[in-house]
DNA sequence: TTCAATTTAAAACACTCGTTTAAATTAAAC
DNA sequence: GTTTAATTTAAACGAGTGTTTTAAATTGAA
């Protein structure tokens, strides 16, 4: 039997669950293809290499996710010209949970990427995200930017580096936190719960005064 | 020619660099004695292992780190009870920047190794801070928690690991970041800059009230 | 049905890793 | 100065990695 719903596909699924779980580098390609259950070459057939699956993963989500969150954030800025910071990280709520039905756990598991993507690998994921998304990170920096006037370009860009931290440090670990949260405050957090949690964290920080002693 | 300046100590001087810039799993028992110059079945005749090498590299910081850091929160807080989160945030960078008199370059490679420590390693690094250095970070939540307490514990768990996040990323980042603020705004920020820009943002984001709609 | 292209399969390759072994060397004790 | 313990050395081990190769099976079109 060959082809039985598409050897691609079941690679990319299984990759997708184990490299948001464990990382890149600690997921080895026998173990994707152990459950996929496909065999070991057929990642260097489908894919060329790792590094190209691990490409493909990521892609799988931002093709879908990076659309809809600059059209959302176009829409709300055409409603409201004067809108809050609070405001433009809000909009991306939705792309993101709508990731949900892209495929199960969808939103988790594209934070997740998207953390350790950032974490791991110095070169060439950076690479292949700035150079294949760049116009919708652009879209996303003018926005905030705009968002918050009173902070001048360099400050800003520190500040969106902290925030990409507090994200993508948090939904690396969004799964232990949870768990914590639950046995030590009886709170049953899902990943809505936790990404409307962070927003304020994040609009507070981005847009409080600069203090001009402490530059 | 034996023990010429102590083989454990060239060990752990040059596992720290790499540790810090390269991280733990990325770098190798072989190109840490190459770089120390010593033989390659040193490291595990002196440390056991490598996991027992990354705690030695670790603790040396942390030895001298968490008492003093500790006492600095202490004695802020004795000369002023109502000490501010940006207070007790500010307390710890004179801690940091005393571990450049511990080592070149100590208060980055301590920034980044711990960073590295919570980024990796699932179990073991978590494990030994928490059992050899939990009462000091029992004393900083608590200091914390005091310092905003219109935040509910609860709120406070997440809002401690979004900082932790920021920080940490930030650090492991921090040679990278720099550069790139060189680059693009003529900025030249040492450690101590970045300290400085990133306590504002996290008090901010800490002490942010809640809002009820969103939980 | 035949034939060529695609896909799967099993095995081996070449390499890196942490660790261990056993001999050689050095430093300390008597 | 001899003996004893601590340290350093070189070599090998065993397990794991991504990738390539070779051949077999399967597929879709002629």
């Amino acid at each position: 039997m060959a082809n039985r719903s598409d050897t691609k596909t079941r690679i990319l699924d299984a990759a997708e669950k184990l490299f948001a779980e464990r990382g890149f580098s600690e997921t080895s390609l026998r173990l994707i293809t152990s459950k996929a259950e496909v065999n070991l070459a057929s990642v260097n057939y489908h894919f060329g290499s790792k590094k190209e699956l691990i490409r493909a993963v990521l892609a799988r989500y931002l093709d879908v996710f990076m659309p809809t969150a600059a059209d959302a954030i176009v829409a709300v800025r055409n409603a409201d010209a004067n809108a809050s910071l609070n405001d433009i990280f809000s909009t991306l709520v939705n792309p993101l949970l709508d990731l949900n039905q892209v495929r199960a756990d969808g939103t988790t598991t594209f934070l997740q990427l998207l953390g350790r993507g950032y974490i791991e690998s110095q070169g060439h994921l950076r690479w292949f995200i700035t150079t294949h998304y760049g116009k919708y990170l652009s879209l996303f920096v003018k926005a905030v930017g705009e968002s918050a006037p009173h902070i001048p370009p360099a400050e800003m860009f520190w500040r969106l580096h902290f925030t990409l931290g507090t994200v993508v440090f948090t939904m690396a670990s969004a799964d232990a936190l949870t768990e914590i949260a639950a046995a030590d405050f009886g709170e049953h957090n899902d990943i809505e719960a936790v990404i409307r949690k962070v927003i304020p964290y994040l609009s507070a920080g981005v847009s409080v005064p600069v203090n001009k002693d402490a530059m």
